[in-house]
DNA sequence: GGTCAACCTGACCGGCCGGTCCGGTTGGTG
DNA sequence: CACCAACCGGACCGGCCGGTCAGGTTGACC
């Protein structure tokens, strides 16, 4: 009696398709955000438009499903952190864990920016993320290893901030976050400046061909 | 060659709709972001939707001709503050006026963070606004004022992120962000901390109803 | 006032996308 | 094996949007 009454087990092919739906689209949606058509989802999961809405009633519901995990998967980075010797360090690991999670997913720096998805699974989701935070945040601070005034939300909005400033120049340097997070976590912690790990960033000089051959002759 | 006198000056209601539409499609990109449409544009403007494409004969015209004129106003800005006394409190300034535009313009937001706005006019507004920030960085660095690894495009890419960082609460809190441009500019000057200007922010803390109640307090 | 080109308008086109629906298929069960 | 409900597929719908065009209107100049 794994069902209580009248719950029957779904079918084979349906768990099957679920889950390549599923993988289909997290990639899907890290690769070019949460404006992938539908169409292109079941299309790389080797089904057909209707199964997608079988499984997820809405579009919505599909990008809740995903992100929602990937939320859970950073609430649990933290909680290992929770209780490492040098909190600074671990507030400092938990940023870059999460840095690295944006950087790699085009959909997840759109849900965290804008208020825009209402979905309760993932408003829950964000909120037991920021009361993580808020513990790690917490505990560096009463070490007096951060400033006093800097609060777990400070560090959320922070993660998303960061991971923004090196976002245009993240096709030729991919690894630039690490810069700013460096710089950041200097204006965080209450210690003296470090040297920043990686070099100045550079483009924006009118490279001519960098981007395309030779139309813009302008001027 | 164009005879630049017998050329036919354009009719007056041309002109006159060439700058209704210019100040109506300001205004909706500013509020709406580059996504508005043609349509909204031409009715705020009162117009035609032909009349749109005969000025501008693509939207990425339309988009370019408002942008740039906004990148020459911070030009303008950056090229006032080259000669201050004090070329820390310059940047500073620089980077505030920066943000005040940022904040007050969704599409400007759009355009400066992603590449996908390839407008050799618009290209060439950014490659001078580099080098504008450029010299206002040399200057503090020369000085001392700022650490030594900071360029001119770090402080670019900061603007924007600065910006990103404190947006999503941007609805309850419109001057967070000059907490987080004091946070940056503490990691980027050479002196010691200065306290932050902006409370920290709440929210994300299950708040059912805060969203819609209590957006009266800004100044 | 008369003429004409510049100008304006809004109906229209093609394409895309989220979501629906129904005929056909298939997996599980007795 | 036979049955049927769960399941699948893809044609289809309505709506939106950038861009075009034919036909009516108007400003400028003689």
């Amino acid at each position: 009696m794994t069902n209580s009454s009248a719950a029957r087990p779904p079918r084979a092919d349906a768990v099957r398709n679920r889950q390549l739906l599923l993988s289909a689209a997290a990639e899907a949606f890290a690769e070019q955000g949460t404006e992938v058509s539908i169409a292109e989802i079941a299309q790389r999961a080797g089904v057909g438009k209707g199964t997608v809405f079988r499984h997820f009633p809405t579009k919505e519901d599909l990008i809740a499903a995903i992100m929602g995990e990937i939320i859970d998967s950073l609430i649990t980075t933290g909680m290992g952190l929770s209780d490492a010797a040098d909190p600074a360090a671990a507030l400092l690991e938990f940023m870059t864990r999460g840095i690295e999670l944006l950087a790699r997913d085009r959909a997840l720096c759109e849900i965290v920016g804008r208020p825009s998805l209402q979905q309760p699974a993932v408003r829950a989701g964000i909120d037991r993320l920021c009361e993580v935070v808020e513990m790690l945040t917490d505990r560096a601070r009463r070490q007096g290893l951060i400033r006093q005034d800097i609060t777990g939300q400070d560090i959320v909005l922070l993660l998303a901030g960061v991971h923004q400033t090196a976002a245009p120049l993240a096709d030729t340097q991919p690894q630039l976050w690490r810069r700013y997070l460096a710089l950041t976590f200097d204006g965080i912690r209450t210690q003296h400046p470090q040297p920043l790990p990686h070099p100045a960033p550079h483009r924006f000089k009118f490279t001519p061909d960098s981007m395309l051959a030779d139309n813009s002759k302008a001027r």
